[in-house]
DNA sequence: GCCAACGTTGGC
DNA sequence: GCCAACGTTGGC
C-alpha cells in the first residue's frame, strides 16, 4: 500500500528567497536547514507530499502559495562547501549531518493568508499546531490533513 | 530595532 | 550532565 500523502509547512525569508523566486526556478534544493528538528520532518517527507510556502519576517508574515515535494531527503551539499554561509566543519561525507529536499513550484496565492488570519482561526486548526504556538520558530514543521483543508478554505481569492 | 523564546556550545 | 552565555528566529 502507498504512503499516504503528507504535508509539510516551510519557512522563507522573501527577501532571500520567495515564491515569486520559485516560481521562476520551478524546483529549489531547500538547502540552509540546520536545526534538527527541521531536519528530521524533511528526511520524512516523500516526493508528491503537499507543502505550504510560508513568507517569514517580512511585513506580512503569512502563506504565501504552494509547493511539492520533489524527492526525497538528500545531504545539503552547502554543509560541505567551505565558501557557504551553511559550511558545517563537523560534518563528514560518510555521515552527513544535514539534509535537504527539492521543493517544486506548484502555484501562487492571489495574496498572502496572513498569519494574522490564520490566527483567528485556531479553534479548527488546534492550539497545538507549531505555526500558531506561542515560541515556535521551527522553519520546516507537519501540517495535518484537516489543518490543511482549513488553510486552503481561508486561501484569498483576490 | 526590540525582545521573547528557544537551541547550541563549551567550561566545569 | 549541568547550566550560563551566546546566537538565532521571527513577530511586532
Amino acid at each position: 500500500m502507498p504512503t499516504p500523502r503528507r504535508y509539510w509547512l516551510m519557512k522563507s525569508e522573501p527577501d532571500s528567497f520567495s515564491i515569486d523566486d520559485l516560481a521562476r526556478v520551478g524546483t529549489e534544493p531547500w538547502n540552509g536547514v540546520r536545526n534538527y528538528q527541521a531536519r528530521n520532518h524533511m528526511r520524512q517527507m516523500k516526493p508528491g507530499d503537499g507543502v505550504l510556502f510560508y513568507h517569514s519576517s517580512c511585513p506580512v508574515p503569512g502563506i504565501a502559495g504552494l509547493a511539492t515535494v520533489a524527492t526525497e531527503a538528500y545531504p545539503d551539499p552547502t554543509q560541505f562547501d567551505r565558501k557557504s554561509d551553511y559550511y558545517d566543519p563537523k560534518s563528514t561525507r560518510e555521515d552527513p549531518r544535514w539534509s535537504l529536499v527539492d521543493v517544486k513550484f506548484d502555484r501562487k496565492f492571489a495574496s498572502v493568508l496572513p498569519l494574522e488570519e490564520i490566527k483567528q482561526h485556531a479553534d479548527a486548526l488546534g492550539d497545538e499546531f507549531a505555526l500558531i504556538k506561542r515560541g515556535t520558530r521551527l522553519s520546516v514543521l507537519p501540517v495535518t490533513a484537516a489543518q490543511w483543508k482549513t488553510l486552503l478554505k481561508l486561501e484569498p481569492r483576490a
